[in-house]
RNA sequence: GCCCUCGUAGCUCAGUGGAUUAGAGCGUUUGCUUGCGGAGCAAUAGGUCGGCGGUUCGAGUCCGUCCGAGGGCGCCA
């Protein structure tokens, strides 16, 4: 914002230099740890450094000739429009903005850009962001949740970013698991179907956990039940036989069950506000993916070792010229012809880059699966494809339960939806606890909004690689570092400006010439630095980073809130720069919670 | 065996080279009843940043090494 002023006081810093022979080290502006006033600074401790490696001057501490330096530069620079002062503490040259100047910048700023406050500027750069990859077959739970929060938070920060963006989602809708089900279903409950698109997905998850129960090997099995059990798998591998070789019966079947988990599916993400751009399925990679197989192979990329009753592998280190092992080597094509993970994974890139025509391609998934993902990539790479060297794998730790890792065949799990109807539940209880003055009608709608706030913030404020152990009341802790004291921010803000009957719509020209109060100036501070940490946030694929700084920015303005009464404000020209600053408050708490995907309650 | 991630307050976590005392939340102890809704504010106690060595003017942050925890490693996804 201030470009200019530090580009006029760099060139003073380098006369100066050059004036008195000093090898001046490149200059490093940093804001100012901030105690009140707002600047920017540059240290000269490099400087020193430097000159004393060339052997010049004595012997002095390099922080003592570091300030010597930054006295004399300070001494020299002389008045500069818009700046108030100048001074050099321990090494470092600050240079201080005029208070009133820098505070209605900023406010001026959030209120004529509004909803667009932070939005970067436009990037020439495609991004695809692959989030949402959850078995079909089976019910969302809460790891499934962690992995699509953080690709749509991820999604929204590249697209304010600036950066044109592309949302993919990828569900598992074949191999044996999806088979088990089916099988089940045909053999036990055939005809059933469960009333309402949670139910009927989470009773193909129970049909799952059964199915397994059946199927699985058991310690002192008497001779009946090995019989039993290999005949009910006899019949599931029969059963994935005439899927593959696409018998109408079969796959007919298929293609309802399928679509009841994806019902729910495209139901959760409709709660979680997620609009997918692309719908990707492991089955429509599966035959392209064959054809790559033997591109590869023709390419020499690939071995074909079937004639020696092997498999078709890829060397992926030897192929890439490496000594030392680092990708290893993988099968792309069972011995029986059938492909794997690995194999959907170059045809889904295939299709990225050549049919939606991405320059960039981030991969939202487990952190456990990073091995796979280099090797899918470095393959990509021996293929020839540019994009290769701009697939980003963002993993993520996985989220395990106090009693241990969750497991789908067990039914060891925590579903998406039991936590969201425990969150609105107590959310209810609170209410009618704290805000009895809200019609009931609409308190409906406020829990979900406060119940989900606290769940998605709750997964968001953990950094990416690390594991999660699931506990509900954490997750649905409403007090402290959450997303209803966020929320609860923004609804005191509104509070405010409905008390005074003001709207965003009448922007009267307010100016901070009066002495603002500590408060009000670290509220500015906060406010201003949204747009940087949008972009750093984007950069380093990091929602954390957002995270906290909504959290710091609630925390700023309840305490503002308290220490600054408004609405008392007897002198009307405070009054207004006030209320002002509440709606640039308002207005960057809200473009904040709607970048990690939390509603913004007028009431709660 | 090789590779990846992690080790910071009692607990859960921020802080990826720069400014006297390393920051939050929960939990602890204690204040805030006439005020824009207390899902809040203010204060309090609590840390050899796993150990050792190195690089640097400067290291919780970079490098090496050791210890400890979790994860991954050619026909699962």
């Amino acid at each position: 914002m201030f470009t200019k002023e530090q580009q006029l006081i760099e060139e003073k810093i380098k006369l100066f230099c050059q004036a008195n022979d000093i090898a001046l080290a490149e200059l490093k502006w940093q804001p100012i740890p901030f105690a009140g006033e707002w600047g920017f600074a540059t240290s000269f401790f490099q400087t020193v450094a430097n000159e004393a490696k060339l052997g010049k001057g004595n012997k002095v501490p390099v922080p003592q000739k570091a300030q010597e330096i930054a006295t004399q530069v300070a001494g020299q620079i002389g008045s500069v429009d818009g700046i108030s002062r100048i001074e050099a503490v321990k090494g470092y040259l600050n240079i201080y903005f005029k208070t009133s100047d820098y505070a209605k910048k900023v406010v001026d700023e959030v209120l004529t850009s509004k909803n667009n406050f932070g939005r970067g500027e436009k990037k020439s750069e495609r991004v695809m962001v692959e989030y949402a990859q959850p078995n079909t077959h089976h019910s969302f739970h809460i790891g499934h949740a962690r992995n699509t929060i953080l690709g749509e938070v991820l999604a929204r920060l590249v697209e304010f970013a600036g950066y044109e963006t592309i949302r993919a989602s990828y569900p598992g809708d074949l191999g044996l698991g999806v088979i088990t089900v089916m099988w089940i279903y045909e053999k036990f409950y055939k005809g059933q179907e469960p009333e309402g698109v949670h139910e009927r997905g989470q009773w193909l998850a129970k049909l799952y956990v059964e199915a397994t129960a059946l199927l699985e090997k058991k310690e002192n099995e008497t001779p009946e039940e090995t019989a039993k059990r290999e005949e009910y798998d006899a019949e599931r591998r029969e059963m994935y036989r005439k899927w593959d070789a696409g018998d109408e019966y079969v796959r007919n079947l298929w293609h309802v069950t399928r679509e009841w988990s994806l019902e729910e599916l495209r139901e959760i993400l409709r709660m979680l506000d997620v609009k997918m751009d692309v719908w990707f399925y492991e089955s429509e990679a599966d035959e392209p993916s064959k054809l790559i197989v033997e591109e590869l192979i023709a390419k020499g990329i690939a071995d074909d070792e079937r004639p020696q009753g092997g498999a078709v592998i890829v060397k992926i280190d030897e192929k890439l010229g490496l000594t030392k092992e680092k990708y290893r080597t993988n099968v792309i094509l069972r011995r029986d012809g059938t492909t794997l993970y690995l194999t959907k994974d170059l045809a889904l890139a295939k299709i990225k880059f050549e049919q939606h025509h991405v320059d960039r391609s981030i991969y939202v998934v487990d952190s456990r699966q990073s091995l796979h993902l280099q090797q899918a990539f470095a393959i990509l790479k021996l293929w020839g494809f540019p994009q290769a060297e701009k697939c980003y794998h963002l993993g993520y730790g996985f989220v395990s339960l106090p009693e241990g890792a969750m497991s789908a065949r067990r039914g060891r799990v925590v579903l998406f939806k039991e936590v969201y109807d425990e969150a609105v539940k107590r959310v209810l209880s609170v209410e009618a606890e704290k805000s009895a003055d809200i019609p009931v009608a609409e308190r409906e709608k406020i829990a979900s909004q406060i119940g989900l706030g606290a769940l998605v913030y709750s997964m968001l404020s953990v950094d990416n690689n690390k594991d999660i152990v699931f506990d509900i009341n954490e997750a649905l802790s409403f007090d402290g570092r959450t997303g209803p004291y966020i929320q609860n921010a923004y609804v005191r803000a509104n509070s405010i400006l409905k008390k005074a009957g003001v709207t965003s719509n009448e922007l009267r020209d307010a100016s901070y010439d009066y002495e603002l109060t500590k408060h009000e100036i670290e509220l500015i501070e906060q406010i201003s630095q949204f747009p940087q940490k949008v972009q750093q946030a984007a950069e380093e694929y990091r929602p954390l980073v957002m995270a906290s700084y909504a959290y710091d920015l609630a925390n700023t303005f309840h305490s503002f809130y308290h220490a600054v009464n408004v609405m008392q404000t007897e002198d009307e020209k405070t009054k207004n720069a006030r209320l002002q600053l509440v709606m640039a408050a308002k207005q960057t708490i809200e473009n904040a919670l709607r970048l990690l995907d939390i509603q913004s309650p007028d009431v709660m």
